[in-house]
DNA sequence: TCAACACATAGACAAATGTCTATATAAGGA
DNA sequence: TCCTTATATAGACATTTGTCTATGTGTTGA
């Protein structure tokens, strides 16, 4: 299994378009075609993003004879979670108070 | 309290120094200074980044003298965690079998 | 076999981004 | 008052990014 990356997940979650994409997304699989009727987008430019939140690992891409259905990678979103909340650590200590 | 800008954070995310800072962050309080030590960039750029993280809500600027303290907002941390959660929703259905 | 549909690839281009150097601002200490 | 330290701002510049048009590749069905 790939390690994940998170900066590559944030930049693939860091634009309008494909934060829409995923929340659309995590409600139900669909398909490309599907996808585009939503977004003032062509189908090259979706075709780019896609290719993006795949790349990412957030999403999976399964083929259907001419389809491609769309899904949430749901072991990574889990994975991605559980990194964001180790970030959640409240702050205690300062430093360098006096160049300490 | 401003509404949660979860693609603005994830763009401040999307950056391998931004998020290495944010780590650190997670960690404990840290001034600018003793940030700028740990990266191979310069000064201004180091305010740059300061600036974006602050701006998506993620980093509290706490100013004491010349220094200037940067720490987790961990109200806001937890918010974005929450909202991540939302992502992991299992898909079961499919769509569009057929134009449907 | 051929037309229609779903999607990918190539190339172009304007806008956004990350970085730098140079310089300004502000606070502290000698 | 002057120097040092911490940080911000301005402007430049190369790279990355999001988008488009044009075109290629598969798959389905008549």
């Amino acid at each position: 299994m790939a390690k994940l990356d998170e900066v590559l997940i944030c930049k693939a979650l860091g634009d309008p378009n494909r934060m829409e994409i995923v929340k659309m997304l995590s409600d139900q699989e669909k398909c490309g075609c599907k996808l585009l009727e939503k977004f003032d987008i062509t189908q090259p430019t979706l075709s780019h993003h896609m290719k993006i939140l795949v790349d990412s690992g957030l999403v999976n891409d399964r083929k259907e004879g001419k389809w491609h259905y769309y899904s949430i990678n749901t072991d990574i979103m889990k994975e991605f979670c559980g990194f964001i909340k180790t970030l959640c650590n409240e702050t205690t200590g300062k430093c360098c108070k006096g160049k300490a």
